[in-house]
DNA sequence: GGTTGACATGGGTCTAACTCCTAGGTTTAA
DNA sequence: TTAAACCTAGGAGTTAGACCCATGTCAACC
């Protein structure tokens, strides 16, 4: 197989294939004529577990570590239920934070409706912003 | 002052204080004597503001924008008004992204409650992250 | 046989918003 | 005086690819 057709069947782009062959992720072997790569069963595997796991929220360097005890034969399952469960926690904090943030746009935009435009004084930008901590 | 008596005060790494400076973002004089720099009172104020704004997700960038137009002496607050309406959308389109990975996490932690950790065999790694696709 | 268009290559730069590092100069308190 | 703590500028590193470049290859059509 060559980039492209990997590249379609896993629906991503031909750089991301690139990308994950740069770092070692995928072995393609080198057609001795034409110097291609040519991507083989493995490889497509290997792309697939990939996708699935940053679709987790796996980190490529936390795949690498994945990879890493693969290859030497060792059960990855429960290093991936840790990974799991660091992620949930992550994505828990994100999620209040983002949370936050909306609230936060929402109140400057409510408390600004009846205030008026200004122009940046001395020592003011937009008094809209400055206000913010307050 | 000096760079971490204001990175303190305003409760960012000083190398923070020296990445807005690098950007152009703060001015402070430089000591003629030592070549340290000296942050006023306007670079306080500046920092503040690109802390709040920050804070209501403007990128570095766009907080540049408003400078531009501020430090030309006029209003910046419509430009603010329609960048805080941008973000909210933005920050509702993640809030509901962080939403579903959340719920992948959690049903994929559930799923995987009563499945035994197995070996990599040849063609899979982790059996558990391979079946999430399905 | 020549041309055209689609695809491939390696290597490079670019992104955001900092953070870290190097190697050296300055200040302050003991 | 000396050691600890602070400061400097400049450059590299971080994520996870995206994009660009010049050059090389392949298949089909005329």
């Amino acid at each position: 197989m060559r980039v492209n057709e990997l590249a379609t069947l896993a629906e991503v782009s031909a750089d991301t294939v690139r990308y994950y062959t740069r770092i070692g992720f995928l072995n393609p072997l080198k057609s001795p004529s034409n110097g291609y790569k040519d991507y083989g069963d493995k490889d497509r595997q290997r792309l697939h577990f990939i996708i699935n796991a940053r679709r987790l929220g796996f980190s490529v360097k936390e795949i690498g570590q994945i990879f890493q005890q693969a290859d030497r034969g060792k059960t990855v399952c429960p290093m991936v239920r840790n990974l799991i469960e660091h992620h949930l926690q992550e994505t828990e904090k994100q999620f209040r934070q983002t949370q936050a943030l909306r609230k936060r746009l929402q109140t400057a935009l409510k408390d600004w409706q009846n205030k008026p435009d200004r122009a940046p004084t001395g020592n003011m930008i937009c008094h809209l912003v400055e206000g913010i901590g307050e």
